[in-house]
DNA sequence: CGACCGACGAGATTCAGTCTCGACACCATG
DNA sequence: CATGGTGTCGAGACTGAATCTCGTCGGTCG
């Protein structure tokens, strides 16, 4: 998806040194197409002999979160995971079969949470929503009622 | 909230034994007001000297869990949490100052769902939302300007 | 070019959560 | 009432994710 170098543009701009090791993570990160684990990071770095400790994986997984380049989400089963995102606000898709993730827009979250406000008496500060479910491959694979190729 | 006497009759019907530490679990979630995590009742446990195990908790949570007598949410900063309720499908409006926690119904998700799923090709399975904010004492007791007393 | 400070890797450490195990309680038989 | 099987228990070993520490390295700026 994103080649890192967004990243590398990110990071300057705030402020941050333009480290070999962050570049290294940034290009982990690019080279995923759907959510990943810390561990996923580490052990991919570790069978390409980046020489990368685990201490910089999370360092850098917690500045990329900082910056929004990164956002952490929580698996049903109570992983964290991470997914590479760019915009301020939005939420995620996420295929429960291949991994994949998807952003979406608020699709009318705004009025959802303003009703809880309202039915609740909250101030309502944040939320954050996920969604899990098939992509269109998965779904077109494992039930293809309607198209007919599956792969 | 609930005195347990909730918990106890959804173990019997649902066939489970009605064990001493299952009621003390019950009565420690019991008297809680707000979230709680795993550590939290431990700690209770310990403090009241209830000789309760680590495991106990743990197995307790998962099988109240599974009951719908408890669920388990995610907060922010990654710790997992689990609330009280009742329902088969809802949310939870969270207070980020006290940890006070409501229940929410619907309240358009499901829109919001067939939306999303509309726009990104994905075929929602299920979601779960969580919303932060202040619960009313809280942000009346921060921000008082429209309740002029405050406590 | 030199010094300072942020970032680094390695490994120790912590901590939540799970697993294992032998003991025990409960229920259903005989 | 005795017996056996099943489910649950507490304690503690274990696992693996995440954090912390520390001495070193390297980028940046004077």
């Amino acid at each position: 998806m994103t080649d890192g170098d967004t990243f590398v543009r990110a990071l300057d701009t705030a402020g941050y040194r333009l480290t070999e090791p962050r570049r290294a993570v940034a290009g982990l990160i690019g080279g995923r197409r759907g959510y990943f684990t810390a561990a996923d990071l580490l052990a991919e770095a570790k069978s390409r002999r980046l020489g990368i400790g685990r201490a910089t994986i999370f360092r850098a997984l917690e500045l990329f979160t900082e910056l929004n380049l990164v956002e952490r989400l929580d698996l049903p089963n109570g992983e964290h995971a991470y997914v590479e995102c760019a915009r301020a606000h939005h939420h995620h898709v996420i295929c429960s079969s291949c991994g994949r993730t998807t952003e979406v827009e608020d699709c009318g979250m705004q009025a959802v949470a303003e009703e809880v406000a309202r039915r609740s008496g909250y101030q309502i500060a944040s939320h954050r929503l996920e969604l899990f479910g098939l992509c269109p491959k998965c779904a077109a694979q494992s039930v293809p009622d309607r198209s007919r190729l599956q792969a």
